[in-house]
DNA sequence: CTCATTTGACCCAG
DNA sequence: CTGGGTCAAATGAG
C-alpha cells in the first residue's frame, strides 16, 4: 500500500502505529534531525537580525516550538524502536564508533595507569551529523586535532571546558566531512560531531550548561575563537570552540559573512545570541538514551 | 600575566 | 607496528 506522500510523516494516535518498520524509523528520524539542524540555522540568522524587533519574542518562540515539536516525535521514535537501538540512528560509523555491549567495565574498575586507556570508551557515545557542530549549548576546549588515515580534514578534540574544575568527563570530537563522500543532498558542507560521556557540570543551578558571572557584566575569560561574552546578564556567544584558523575564518562576501564551517552569517550582525536562544540550541543530553 | 590553542611527542589498543 | 587519543610545552591573544 502507497502512502500518500503528503501524509507520509503525520503522526495518528501514535508515531510508532504508522511506522511499523525500522528502516521507516529510520527515515523518518533522519529527516527530522535534518529539519531540526536546519531550524537550529534559521534560527541563528533570523533572531539576531530581529534583536530589536518588537516581535522577537514571539519568533523564538515559535522557533522553540517547533523544535520542541521534532523532539517530541524523535523521542517518540525512539522510544518505540525497542528493536533497533536507538544509539544506531544516531552512531552510524560503526567502525569508528563501536558500541561496547553490556560488559562495559566501570572506571573504578579499570587500572589505574599513569595515562589512561588511550581508547576511548565508546559506550557512551553519540554521533550527529551536523552543519553547525559547535553550536550546541555546550562549551568546550579543543585538546587536541588529528589528521585521521584516508580523511581529507583533520578530527578536533574538544573536552569540556569545566572539565578540570568541576570534574565534567564529557568530550567530543568533531570533523568535516569529506565533500566526496558528504551525501547532504544540498551539498552543504556537514561534519560529524561525536560525543562521549555525559556533562555533569552544572552552573548557578541551571542545566543549559552556559555559565553566567556572578559580577554580570564582564566579558568571560575566554578567548580567541571560543568567545562568550555577557552584557549586563544577557549571555551572547559568538562562536564556540573554533580554534584552527583553516578551519575558522570569517569572510565577507557580498551581502553575507561566511565562514569556514559554512555557515552564514548576515553581514553587520554580531552574532549576539540571548540567552533563550542558546539554551534551546543545547543537545537534550539529559533525556539521551545513553548506551 | 593569564588562559586557550597549536602541534609534536607519547601512549597504547587492536 | 599502526593509528587514534591525549599530553604538555610553546605560542599567541587579550
Amino acid at each position: 500500500m502507497k502512502h500518500n506522500d503528503s501524509n507520509r510523516y503525520l503522526p495518528k494516535s501514535s508515531v510508532c502505529d504508522d511506522l511499523p518498520h525500522a528502516c521507516n524509523h529510520r527515515l523518518v528520524l533522519k529527516e527530522i534531525s535534518k529539519e531540526q539542524s536546519l531550524v537550529m540555522q534559521l534560527r541563528a540568522i533570523v533572531l539576531p537580525a530581529l534583536e530589536m524587533n518588537q516581535n522577537s519574542e514571539l519568533v523564538s518562540q515559535m522557533f522553540q516550538s517547533i523544535l520542541d515539536c521534532s523532539s517530541m516525535v524523535i523521542a517518540e521514535l525512539l522510544h518505540c524502536q525497542s528493536d533497533a537501538p536507538a544509539v544506531d540512528m544516531l552512531v552510524d560509523d560503526k567502525e569508528t564508533v563501536q558500541r561496547i555491549s553490556n560488559d562495559v567495565i566501570e572506571d573504578s574498575a579499570r587500572p589505574q595507569h599513569h595515562h589512561q586507556n588511550k581508547r576511548r570508551r565508546v559506550a557512551e557515545s553519540m554521533s550527529f551529523d551536523t552543519p553547525v557542530p559547535h553550536y550546541d549549548g555546550h562549551q568546550w576546549r579543543k585538546y587536541g586535532q588529528k589528521q585521521i588515515n584516508g580523511a581529507k580534514y583533520p578530527r578536533s578534540y574538544y573536552r569540556c571546558t569545566y572539565g578540570k574544575e568541576q570534574g565534567c568527563k564529557a568530550t567530543k570530537t568533531v570533523q568535516q566531512y569529506d565533500p566526496v563522500t558528504n551525501t547532504a543532498s544540498d551539498h552543504s558542507i556537514m561534519y560529524k560531531a561525536i560525543y562521549y560521556g555525559r556533562h555533569t557540570c552544572n552552573f548557578n543551578g541551571n542545566d543549559s550548561g552556559i555559565s553566567i558571572p556572578k559580577d554580570n557584566g564582564e566579558t568571560n575569560t575566554h578567548r580567541n575563537h571560543d568567545l562568550v561574552h555577557y552584557n549586563n546578564n544577557q549571555c551572547s556567544i559568538v562562536s564556540v570552540t573554533c580554534s584552527h584558523p583553516d578551519d575558522h575564518q570569517t569572510f565577507l562576501d557580498g551581502n553575507v559573512v561566511h565562514d569556514t564551517y559554512g555557515d552564514i552569517i548576515p553581514r553587520n550582525i554580531n552574532m549576539d545570541w540571548q540567552l533563550d536562544t542558546i539554551e534551546s540550541v543545547q543537545l537534550d543530553f539529559d533525556n539521551w538514551d545513553w548506551r
